[in-house]
DNA sequence: AGCCAGGACAAGT
DNA sequence: ACTTGTCATGGC
């Protein structure tokens, strides 16, 4: 990756198979927003970031070259997906998902925000998602920047009743969070071993949580560990694994099917080929 | 007005 | 083990 130091940030060039856009609007991650000027401007691991694409570039205005390594590995920018595309591309339905949306990227989210986003989103849209997550972190983060919070803490959290979240309007999900909370605070539920242990056995660990079935987890498990191979099933990806795939998904249960579920869903869900 | 939204739970077969 | 009603809220 070829990196150079600007007065502002740092510069990129654009790595193959990436863009921004994509990746940040994609529903794996629900407070990054699109700026007037074109640039997006978010929050993870209680900082601030602001960045910009150009057609072979992107820019990240972070003064610390320390901040700026973790937004590498919060983006993913090592990894080759070149390589990963190349395999899934001997299939017809995922090589044109691939042609529509190639430029996704699973980002690595915290696993305690990714825990609690999915929960949110169950039963729900995304804007409301959004909405609910925004008044979240308002309410019980930190100020790290002009009106942007931090993702409260689990800690923060566990101190809390479902009557103090009455202000999200997260209605019956305001229990799962607080359950959520004070299951990781008291390390009932070990957020670091999930992505360690066999992944059988780290769904098992979050289902302890009530609210939490095989959908958010499998979610926290591919958005929030870096769990890759964990495939979440939810109403579109159902339909289009019987469209597609009525004979068995061919990567079923292999290394990389998180991202091959990413592109279909997006692509099932989005691509003009498909509205009715 | 009724239906749906990146589901999960509890109570029934 | 599978099916069904219910759960808050808001946009269409």
């Amino acid at each position: 990756m070829h990196i150079s130091k600007t007065s502002g940030g740092f510069l990129i060039l654009r790595p193959e198979h990436f863009s921004l856009a994509e990746t940040l609007d994609c529903g794996q991650a629900f407070r990054w927003e699109k700026l007037g000027d074109g640039s997006w401007r978010g929050a993870a691991f209680d900082k601030e970031l602001i960045l910009r694409e150009t057609e072979d570039t992107i820019f990240f205005k972070t003064a610390s070259y320390d901040d700026f390594a973790m937004w590498v590995n919060y983006f993913d920018l090592e990894r080759d997906y070149g390589e990963i595309q190349k395999n899934f591309s001997s299939d017809g339905h995922l090589k044109k998902a691939m042609d529509f949306c190639g430029g996704i990227r699973i980002l690595r989210q915290d696993t305690w925000e990714a825990l609690c986003s999915f929960i949110i989103s169950q039963n729900n849209n995304i804007p409301r998602i959004k909405g609910i997550i925004s008044r979240l972190c308002e309410s019980f983060g930190k100020k790290i920047g002009d009106s942007l919070y931090s993702f409260p803490s689990a800690e923060i959290l566990a101190k809390l009743t479902a009557e103090d979240l009455a202000g999200l309007r997260a209605g019956f999900r305001a229990k799962y969070i607080i359950d959520a909370a004070q299951k990781v605070k008291s390390g009932e539920v070990n957020l670091e071993k999930l992505s360690a242990v066999p992944i059988e056995e780290a769904r098992q660990e979050l289902m302890k949580i009530k609210g939490v079935g095989p959908k958010v987890a499998e979610c926290t498990l591919l958005y929030g560990a870096g769990r890759l191979d964990a495939f979440p099933v939810d109403v579109w990806v159902k339909r289009l694994l019987g469209e597609f795939y009525p004979d068995g998904f061919p990567f079923e249960g292999s290394e990389f099917a998180g991202i091959a579920q990413q592109y279909l869903f997006h692509y099932r869900r989005f691509s003009p080929e498909f509205s009715e």
